[in-house]
DNA sequence: GCTATAGTTCACCAAATGGTTAATTAATTC
DNA sequence: GAATTAATTAACCATTTGGTGAACTATAGC
């Protein structure tokens, strides 16, 4: 900031600043009113830059959202890299992969919403996002070796195909709150007071590692 | 239809079938632009009818949307009711269950696209439909008894929720299927193709029995 | 300090959007 | 078969929409 001509406030030119800024704003329209629903001019006022800008640096609107997913993925692609499972016993590394997905949707539920647009669109973005295509999930990798680590030491079973395995342990969380508001009403149960989230965590490990515990 | 004026082909009137008609074709058209994406006049257009029309018989898009939920959800638990999980045994029942979502949600993509969007929503025309919250999923009574008989004959683990049960079959095919874009490209792997799907489907069975089962 | 460029603003636009008015015609009632 | 009602149509509209042209200004490099 600096102040310039008769005291009036104007903010110093920063292009990175400016670019995350509009990211961010559109991270939060595209989440609560999806890609056909968002509205640029409401990305403008949310961000508080001009409208001009967003295309100055994002192009047009589906480019914007290609961005954002991309943000999305970054993000959550660094805090599992942080999760360091290696360095657990097998069915510890289990049950916090369950919790570090649980917590994770749970703390950025627009994570959930973005990604559900993305599909909803069948995938067009992602597919044209190399940045986002090359962030294959390297939990995979690290997943299969934990398996094989507990299937050799026999406290696992065999045979388990560890992208179904994630998916499962993603599924599990991703259903339950992205489908919160329907699933409440359906069952008269309010799922997202404390008590239902702390059930809900331990029903998810107790699947989970029943499954992958040799019985 | 009959013919009028020097061989003019005109439909017969009929409120029913015009409102039916109205209601796949809106259902189509959310299903693939999501509520916020979908075009009235796109509705009008693929229905056949005149835009008009849909105001006639539905008042404005949300209460369209409304509509299509509830039919969305009328349809499911019509199928579950044929379903007649009493008759088998607490197992086969699970079992039967599991691959009934599945194969649901495969033949019905629609059914996962809509919700997807009524809960982006925040199920506001769930919660404002009458008609979809008495849908109540009479599954769950049903799945409680299934559970309780499978206990007592000791085949069954005891304390399960039979709503958190629900859940958990429904998210491990809703979250592959509804995610399949995104998720096939980031594990660079068909998850659709033939042997993929028989594949996710033992995967769920086993996850599920796994679990329901005393091991 | 001058210049070139990158960042920002403002005013604008054609097209699309959800929704409406009012007339018209088929079906139903009597 | 006339009168009433219900279904359908065509034309229209105010507003919103994604997107632009072109001017302007702060900053970095010289």
């Amino acid at each position: 900031m600096s102040v310039q001509k008769s005291s009036q406030i104007i903010k110093t030119r920063d292009a990175g600043r400016s670019r995350a800024i509009i990211l961010k704003a559109a991270s939060e329209e595209f989440s609560l009113f999806g890609l056909g629903g968002a509205r640029i001019d409401r990305i403008a006022e949310r961000s508080g830059l001009n409208k001009r800008l967003i295309y100055y640096y994002f192009s047009d609107k589906d480019q914007l959202f290609q961005a954002v997913l991309e943000a999305a993925y970054g993000k959550i692609r660094k805090s599992e890299k942080e999760l360091n499972l290696g360095a657990l016993e097998p069915a510890a590394a289990i049950r916090k992969l369950v919790e570090f997905t649980w917590n994770y949707y749970l703390e950025n539920p627009d994570f959930l919403t973005i990604l559900n647009s993305a599909n909803l669109h069948k995938g067009r973005h992602i597919q044209e996002s190399n940045h986002a295509r090359a962030l294959n999930s390297p939990l995979i990798e690290l997943l299969g070796e934990i398996l094989e680590k507990g299937r050799i030491s026999g406290e696992f079973r065999g045979g388990i195909d560890p992208v179904q395995l994630y998916i499962s342990i993603a599924g599990l969380s991703y259903f339950y709150l992205s489908n919160n508001s329907t699933l409440s009403v359906i069952f008269g149960r309010g799922l997202m007071n404390p008590k239902a989230k702390s059930e809900r965590l331990s029903h998810m490990c107790e699947v989970i590692l029943g499954y992958v515990l040799r019985g």
